[in-house]
DNA sequence: GTCTATACCTAGATAGAC
DNA sequence: GTCTATCTAGGTATAGAC
């Protein structure tokens, strides 16, 4: 008997929780974090409810692992954007309109990881994901007071206020979801985000 | 055997209810919707936890008018001041800080207001609530934009910019809960709605 | 390693005594 | 009308067969 899995074995494994995660994101999509029961994402991956704890030790360390997974893309690409070429304010600008396009078009995904009900070990990992968007944004807003683009501020709560504005603008939104309606919804949304931080109008 | 309750008999009934409701609004504030269970609740009102069921049908029943009465106060509240005398810029000014000094007066109430986990019957009366809110602020920002004391823009989106950009930033706030904080996080949070409006930098 | 079946726990709701 | 005791449902986690 092998004391060491083998690459094949890892993989394999690997694979299996792979896929258990993602089917689980999909479900936690759909229908949100408290309807999103362990029956329910083991059914989604074709799996036995019981197998679930094959590869993680509760519920709640999935949940877990779900949400590091998707906040963790979102995080990364923002970060690229907001780190890319350019001037501080059009960073911000286009910076907006990455995290906005990016939760239009996996609404359920953008509103569980944003404002979903969920259990307390999400909540954690939720003000974590929150307090990186903030930070990242704070950064480009420093920027660009120092570079003079942006009046004087308190840079934390312009970035913690965007950070809510979007969110609160995607969670709910005015207009049903008509075709072109959102491309509207985009522009109204980073002409706000420049004017919160005083960046002159266009 | 009287057909009809007298009107004492109504008041009495009426005061043990009132008595419970606002003892649970205490229990929420404290400990949180998903902690404050039919026991707690009844024991925090010197009942016991099936004497709950005499005055709602339901536990959700009794958190939805929990949550209504006190985020109705805070939205009568903020309309007065959004209603009042000045002009637009100085009501959405004091309308701003009016709303986050209520909610750094009782930040547990606050917080479950706006964004503690809940069961759905009491989210989706926050986003009733959030969407009066969002009415409210929306209307004084149309009024700036025709007076001409804002540039135009879509009232709607600013409106829930605020209401998100409030919420995060009470939320979770940046600073500990210093002495002397919480006027300069007031100050910075008003001056940074009125960016976001578009108003003239004082 | 995965399945079936089940134990167990939490918490909302109910019944009947007083 | 209120209390005590209990029922029940839903859902996590585990045991043991295959």
């Amino acid at each position: 008997m092998a004391y060491r899995k083998t690459p094949a074995e890892i993989r394999r494994l690997t694979t299996a929780k792979e896929r258990l995660v993602a089917r689980a994101t999909e479900v936690v999509a759909e229908v949100g974090w408290s309807q999103a029961s362990v029956t329910a994402v083991a059914d989604a991956a074709g799996i036995a409810a019981g197998s679930v704890y094959q590869h993680f030790p509760s519920k709640a360390a999935l949940a877990v692992e779900v949400f590091r997974r998707a906040a963790g893309r979102e995080v990364e690409v923002l970060g690229e954007v907001l780190h890319g070429p350019g001037g501080p304010v059009e960073r911000l600008s286009r910076g907006v309109e990455v995290f906005a396009r990016r939760a239009l078009e996996n609404r359920g995904l953008a509103y569980a990881l944003l404002a979903a009900p969920a259990e307390p070990a999400v909540g954690a990992e939720r003000l974590a994901f929150r307090r990186r968007y903030r930070a990242l944004f704070a950064e480009v807003v420093r920027e660009g007071v120092e570079s003079g683009a942006l009046p004087a501020q308190n840079g934390e709560i312009t970035a913690a206020a965007l950070t809510g504005a979007i969110g609160e603008v995607l969670v709910d939104p005015l207009g049903g979801p008509e075709d072109g309606a959102a491309e509207a919804l985009l522009a109204d949304l980073t002409a706000m985000a420049l004017r919160c931080a005083g960046a002159p109008t266009a």
